[in-house]
DNA sequence: AATTATACATAGCTATTCTATGTATTGTCA
DNA sequence: TGACAATACATAGAATAGCTATGTATAATT
């Protein structure tokens, strides 16, 4: 299933504090990841995940390091800072308002448009 | 509360479809209604809200006639299209997607960032 | 008479994303 | 040993599109 792209953009930051509220990871990781937890469904590109990640290090809620893999492969880890763990309770909230306002109407219409969610 | 641009963007087109599934409404009644339905949350501007009545009706999901208030004022009543239900469906499908990503990380971390949802 | 609420429209500024492209190393398979 | 796939990160800037700001008009209310 193809995801909008405006689905796509407002999980994208909401996705990646949680993900590294996990524990430390790395773009490349960081991408498998999201395939995983989405089934399959969400495919990011990496040239859309690096920009993404340098802007949550401009807004302070990741902070990276350089690191290496066991073979010795150079890796840019990065982990959650506090702001970023406020920034992702402050994200999960919104995120239930929007939610509990379009499941507030979704099945309610005089014929619902989507059967056996 | 504020809501980040990019729920807000997110949910608008899905909002505006299920409102219109309710039956035919028009722009100030749809502003009110998000209103009300978010509980005050989500407080839309009609400059936001028309160009998004026009992009949907150029997309042939709704669809337009003018008429008139009870007291004679004039009024542009949109309805959904059978378009415009597929999408809405289409959109829930996704919605859901998401929302199950997001739900199945949220809760996990080692230390949850947000107590009592 | 003045203000608020109702009702719709759009030019074009502004912000922003992500596509496209580039670099480099390691693993694998034929 | 050569080629290809996978791993790993970076960024310029094109493209676009959403929304702010602004404008118009009438009815209701104070």
């Amino acid at each position: 299933m193809k995801i909008d792209k405006d689905f796509v953009a407002a999980s994208a930051t909401p996705l990646v504090l949680a993900i590294l509220n996990e524990g430390e990871s790395y773009g490349y990781a960081i991408i498998k990841r999201v395939r995983e937890l989405s089934g399959g469904e969400l495919q990011w590109t990496d040239g859309m995940l690096y920009p993404l990640l340098h802007r949550l290090e401009r807004n302070g809620y990741v902070k990276s390091t350089w690191g290496k893999s066991e073979t010795g492969r150079r890796r840019k880890y990065y982990r959650l800072t506090d702001r970023g763990l406020e920034q992702l309770a402050r994200q999960q909230r919104q995120w239930q308002v929007v939610d509990s306002t379009l499941r507030g109407i979704w099945f309610t219409g005089k014929d619902a448009a989507l059967q056996g969610i």
